[in-house]
DNA sequence: CGTATGTTTGACCGTCGTCAATTGTAGTGG
DNA sequence: CCACTACAATTGACGACGGTCAAACATACG
């Protein structure tokens, strides 16, 4: 099964040829801005450690979190349509990133082909992520929707050879309610609930998941096939 | 102000360059699909009249609406990732569309650098217009969604010289509870009480718009800045 | 014309948002 | 190092919004 959320890794050949003209940037610490929306697109990024979120603000102000980024996810591509980031991207914690020239990536792309349409096809994947997650936000209960979220975290750190049942969270409970449609007492409420049912083990932003497969049997519980 | 969920258009030079390689297809009647989940992606297409929905079916079964196309609109373009449509696309009603082979775009993205700029342009406003449903999923009462897609439908229309205050909905309450994350009642209580404090006229499908700056201001009503 | 499908409306109730108070955590300066 | 403060998280009480179940009504298609 594909892990819900799921944003885009450094894992094709294509994308490794670019590593000639990355570049490592000093690390950011605890809210520390990657860039801001509004400002000009330049570049795109790869996180070495730590976490990054994305974040857009709506004309009266709102603000949407629109991602979270691991260790060997890609953000920062957003603002390509009109070369301006719509989004801000903020360090969650102590983090270190490289970034990807999108000048360098464009002159590439002439010579070769493929790195196009792998391009294209990275967002692509970006757009089938979002609708996964209107689906959830549609369709699923506050329960549901933080079961998807603490899986998917779990499967993106399984992936970089970090534990899948411990970690810590590196976003706040007002982050994960205002990513998933909930308010912060829900998401707290869910998570306690969560600990006495014993699927997980929680101590603020330590998580240690006891029960995967209970997790899993949770989401798209309401509708069988 | 931006509308929400507007899907892309045939506006730009690059893309009227394209006409040469357009075909016009059959008409298509009532639940006539253009494509299904699954079928071996080849184009995408321009509405000429009618109007289509897309949908994706999850693991469970469920079904997601992702989508409705008005004319002038392109869709069909899920997919790209692993040319196999994500989608099923499904005509509401006798509709009229064109053909665009998606092997004739790429061809012409390599003699006109601007044309793949145009489409990365292209997909990146799908998911900006993605992440503002997600917002709207997330943070929106019943009503404010409701309100959010007639005036959606209103804007689109008057884009192409339709009457933006009287038009038919080409979809059933069904499929707007679907794309909202409402259900069919919840929708049509909705437009009964639209109705009833006279911001709409509503007989079934036909919709006349009385105030539009009543229904725009209900949209992002709960949280001014 | 009849049947299937779509739409409306009502009654009920569960989930989750709101308001409020308390506790816990982290960062700062004395 | 500890006190102080600001912020984050938890928990409770309460109510509203919207989902569920059910029935009546309208529409459309054969």
């Amino acid at each position: 099964m594909g892990a819900l959320f799921s944003p885009l890794t450094l894992e094709s050949d294509d994308l490794h040829r670019l590593s000639e003209v990355v570049q490592k940037l000093a690390p950011l610490h605890k809210n520390q801005p990657v860039f801001h929306s509004g400002d000009t697109f330049t570049s795109i990024y790869a996180i070495r450690s730590g976490a990054i979120k994305s974040f857009c603000v709506s004309d009266d102000g709102t603000e949407q979190v629109t991602g979270f980024y691991l260790p060997g996810e890609i953000f920062g591509w957003d603002g390509i349509a009109d070369n301006r980031h719509k989004n801000t991207a903020l360090a969650l914690g102590t983090t270190s990133i490289c970034e990807i020239p999108f000048t360098k990536f464009e002159e590439l792309s002439v010579t070769m082909p493929a790195l196009q349409k792998h391009f294209m096809q990275l967002m692509a994947r970006e757009i089938s992520s979002d609708q996964r997650l209107i689906t959830l936000l549609g369709k699923n209960s506050a329960k549901e929707r933080i079961a998807s979220l603490l899986l998917s975290l779990s499967d993106r750190l399984g992936r970089r050879r970090l534990s899948p049942t411990r970690f810590r969270l590196p976003m706040s409970r007002a982050d994960i309610g205002n990513y998933l449609g909930l308010t912060v007492e829900t998401v707290s409420r869910v998570f306690s609930r969560f600990q006495a049912i014993g699927l997980i083990k929680c101590d603020n932003k330590e998580i240690e998941i006891l029960n995967l497969a209970g997790l899993s049997s949770l989401v798209q519980a309401h509708t069988e096939a």
